[in-house]
DNA sequence: TCTGGGGTCCTAGGACCC
DNA sequence: TCTGGGGTCCTAGGACCC
């Protein structure tokens, strides 16, 4: 018997995107641990931004400092990252999404993104989705099918490697139920640790979470919101109105903490040509700025400051300057970073966040 | 083990105004 | 005197994602 045409969510996940493509460069390291991160120096500050799975095989992930990385399998190979190279294959899986009949695309990151399509046979779509992908690109994807966003979203975790999995209001309970709240999508260590609090360890416990008791935990948006996230529900309309960044930042941790005060204006000079270059090629007004500090060892501060639209250089100068004499003078520095937040445009996309209960 | 970089959104609390 | 109540804006901090 054949089903009806209904509309489905699809969410399309490249696998082990950043390594595949290095792969894809260099074929000789196929089968090989490859980490890649930073600038590919295990001496300097930096993390894993992704391991082959055999890499993970040895306990490498991605978030591990890269030097630790490094001790754990000392004959890694190890890649800097290569924005440039991941834009460009990204471009191709995307465009190849967007070509497929029907479908209405919601990009979420380098490598994954949300279809809408129509279709009496998701299975089907997801399987020539893959081949679609793998043919224009030599990449293999997961596709999860879902009656929602959030449901589409977790359900790829379950058909990984280049497989498919659906989950919908009919198996999310049996599927999740049990499973602890952290592997939902928008749940990290903190709000799970939160829920534990309050005699919440499961999906299906956070399903039926008393919204009173949700709210005053979390608040009048966020507390129904994981609640909601328990069952699984959500917007299920993809929406594929075009992305408009709120503002852009650079920051930097230095290999060795700066001392002098002379070093930390000089380097957020840098850090803010670079921002005010990014800014520059949208044309649009700064209305804020924000400036981070780490301090040596651990300690993050961050200044921000709303200022009135302009675009020049000269002005949000002066204005990070003002943040500036916010930072201790007697502390060594360990990062720094400075934002700019630009004037949205009218009509643009709203809470484009899942994860933040903005769908 | 010792913690990158680029984003988004939510919340709490203080300032200020009427 | 001894201190209301609501609204809005801003700043700082927190949490999460890829």
């Amino acid at each position: 018997m054949s089903a009806a045409a209904r509309s489905w969510v699809l969410h399309v996940d490249l696998d082990q995107f950043i390594a595949a493509v290095e792969v894809l460069r260099h074929p000789e390291l196929a089968g090989l641990p490859l980490i890649v991160g930073g600038r590919g120096d295990p001496a300097e500050r930096a993390v894993v931004s992704t391991a082959s799975y055999e890499a993970r095989a040895f306990g490498v992930g991605s978030g591990m400092p890269l030097r630790i990385a490094a001790r754990k399998i000392p004959d890694a190979v190890i890649l800097p990252v290569d924005h440039a190279a991941y834009d460009a294959a990204s471009a191709v899986v995307m465009a190849t999404l967007r070509a497929q009949p029907g479908a209405v695309v919601q990009v979420l990151g380098w490598d994954e993104a949300f279809v809408g399509v129509e279709t009496s046979d998701p299975e089907a779509y997801a399987r020539d989705v893959h081949s679609a992908v793998l043919e224009a690109t030599r990449l293999h994807c997961s596709v999860g099918i879902g009656d929602t966003l959030v449901r589409a979203k977790v359900a790829t975790g379950f058909g990984k490697p280049r497989g498919v999995f659906r989950l919908t209001v009919e198996n999310w309970l049996s599927v999740m139920g049990d499973r602890p709240t952290i592997e939902l999508w928008g749940v990290g260590t903190k709000i799970s640790r939160r829920l534990a609090g309050l005699g919440i360890r499961t999906v299906a416990e956070l399903a039926q979470a008393h919204p009173a008791a949700m709210i005053a935990e979390f608040g009048p948006r966020m507390g129904p919101w994981y609640a909601q996230l328990g069952r699984g529900e959500g917007a299920s309309v993809v929406d594929d109105t075009p992305w408009v960044a709120r503002g852009h930042s650079r920051e930097t941790t230095f290999n060795a903490n700066l001392e002098d005060r002379a070093e930390v204006d000089a380097a957020l000079d840098d850090l803010l040509a670079q921002v005010l270059a990014d800014v520059a090629a949208e044309g649009r007004p700064v209305v804020g700025l924000g400036l981070k500090v780490r301090y040596a060892p651990f300690t993050t501060k961050t200044f921000t400051k709303k200022i009135a639209g302009t675009a020049d250089p000269a002005v949000i100068r002066g204005k990070l300057r003002e943040l500036a004499a916010k930072i201790a003078p007697d502390r060594a520095v360990r990062l720094l970073g400075v934002r700019a937040e630009m004037a949205m445009p009218e009509g643009a996309r709203e809470g484009h966040t899942p994860t933040r209960g903005g769908w």
